[in-house]
DNA sequence: TTGAAAGCGCTAACAA
DNA sequence: TTGTTAGCGCTTTCAA
């Protein structure tokens, strides 16, 4: 890393305290009352004052404090959210970040995003510290299993949505997708390609949606009267090292699956991977929960049941506005349907 | 979608105002100032009232409020940084958001973070809307192209550091890849295998970066002392779809290329499709400037000259930090290399 | 070790 | 139309 200076760009007067409104009313020569009228555009105030006070304004480099404002405002409302992702540069949580964020900026509400990587303690972390900043609302993609904490905050008037994951121990508004019947489809899809010995490659089973897919591939397969065996059914599998192996043992079973689903985004990247290795991904099918960058380049090009984040995200925060209007509007819970994308790697028949 | 309600959560009770120290004090007892002194952790208060105070505090399921905090403490800091990005959801910006969490976390900052989606309009009033709420620290992946108008922020003592591209009219703190270095690699490297007509596909040549990365193309023809053909030569392409566009005309030109260099991820992406349509993935080389996902499972994999973006987050978040404790430190311009990844795609002998 | 009083920058309520 | 006063929840300062 090379690293150039130049000198310094701060001066002495960078060290000077920043302008308040008294400063713009001493300057403009009105009241403090007058200067705080024109920076909130209340009206009432003549168009000569009004003037000398954007003046004098724009000279100091004036910037209103909202955090001071808030204080003293009887609405309490900070136009702020806090929300908590499972990790921001996850390609999931950044299109639910940027949906939340499209209805935000509508609003003129500033979110704070930060990443929870599966920790519970950190999760309720950050609730306290969102907490303190006085949030209106956060918004929850949930790490942890239990949330009665958060009566606390709800208590003290913060909205809380949760997303992708529904929450435990409280009753609050949540956006979930269709994990049991979008999970259903792709498995009913592998079905009516002919297949019968199809895996089921999962997450840990401890996270409420990795089993709503593995029960919507359990309905499928009792749906379509195709048995499910044991040896094919890997679950607790989490990243893609992890589904690399997965798969790769089941390429080596006796009796091998004629087709994979895979439930998650990562496992089936460690899916293609592991079957491309072995020369199988033209004749092991597979399907995919989740849509992932590129998939549509790869050759096969991966056939996946897709979600929408991004709308998951836009619709959380639509709740989030509601509540705040409404607070006693009854709880919500909203199911975002997912969508089968044929792309190749599905539609492969089984070899007799 | 489906929509699911139950009875409402919320209560009489939830409409009651949050609790204050002043409650806390006057459940536990004492005075405000104790209250104040349990909170904060100064020390110089009995363990009999500490205790008393706790017992309080979580009684009412107090929070302190921070900002008002802030408002009175007189170092005016709300360890509140503002990050400024192309797009929260785009893969880059995400890792930059990432590397400067991970900071941010460590030092008790909360991050507010923004899409500007190439608007500068929409730069200044996200500026200025976080000068409101007293951000200590900007971090900004500039669209705009001109940066005097900070001058009032950095006055007003607020830190500002820039990422990804330089800003100009303003003398701050900035972290870079480096551009052209990277881009005469990659290009270095088609050359090395054999190529002499190589292409360059890259972005609007109002981008400084995508400026830099030509330039760099530029050198190491130069270098080579191999001919640059300007029918080769294709900017001004943003996006995938123009990508495809642009490698199809590259493709249909009675001398097509042996060998692309794609500036800029999309068009990478954009570079393999219409290389894969037109069967030529095998027979063109390919390298691509930033890594993506899924790049080592294409087939060829493509080779690319990765950045780091995390690392320039974590970097400028450090300089902020920096910035902050000493704001007369002389200005500095960070390069963070980028390494070249062959894969498969970019060691693609020419055809005679 | 504990607390009372003042005031951070702003808005609510009221007065002129 | 304009201004005055009080006080939001907290920390600073100073006194007990």
């Amino acid at each position: 890393m090379t690293t150039l200076s130049s000198p310094p760009a701060a001066t002495a007067e960078s060290l000077r305290a920043r302008p308040t409104m008294r400063d713009v009313a001493a300057l403009a020569g009105v009241s403090l009352k007058t200067v705080s009228r024109v920076v909130n555009r209340e009206d009432g105030v003549s168009e000569d004052l009004a003037a000398k006070v954007e003046r004098a304004a724009a000279q100091l480099d004036y910037r209103p404090n909202l955090t001071a404002s808030n204080l003293r405002r009887s609405d309490r409302k900070t136009a702020t959210w806090g929300l908590l992702l499972e990790d921001v540069a996850n390609p999931f949580s950044s299109a639910v970040h940027r949906g939340v964020e499209e209805v935000a900026r509508e609003l003129g509400v500033a979110v704070f995003a930060a990443s929870m990587d599966e920790d519970p303690e950190r999760e309720r972390e950050l609730v306290a510290t969102f907490s303190s900043r006085r949030v209106d609302a956060l918004i929850i993609a949930p790490t942890a299993t239990e949330h009665a904490y958060l009566a606390n905050e709800v208590r003290n008037g913060i909205a809380v949505v949760f997303v992708d994951r529904p929450p435990f121990g409280i009753d609050a508004d949540c956006v979930v997708t269709d994990n049991r019947a979008g999970a259903a489809a792709g498995t009913s899809h592998l079905v009516e390609c002919g297949h019968r010995r199809i895996a089921f490659v999962g997450d840990f089973a401890s996270i409420s949606t990795a089993n709503e897919r593995y029960q919507g591939y359990v309905d499928s397969m009792a749906a379509h009267g195709v048995q499910v065996h044991a040896e094919l059914v890997l679950r607790d599998v989490h990243d893609a090292t992890q589904a690399v192996e997965a798969v790769r043992s089941l390429l080596a079973l006796p009796e091998p699956p004629t087709a994979i689903f895979a439930a998650q985004n990562l496992i089936t990247m460690g899916a293609v991977e592991a079957l491309r290795d072995a020369g199988a991904q033209h004749r092991v099918a597979l399907v995919g929960f989740d849509d992932f960058a590129m998939a549509n380049l790869l050759d096969p090009a991966v056939t996946v049941v897709a979600q929408d984040p991004r709308a998951i995200g836009r619709l959380a925060a639509t709740l989030v506005n509601e509540r705040l209007s409404s607070s006693s509007a009854p709880v919500s819970v909203h199911v975002v349907p997912s969508v089968l994308i044929p792309r190749g790697s599905g539609e492969i028949a089984p070899r007799n």
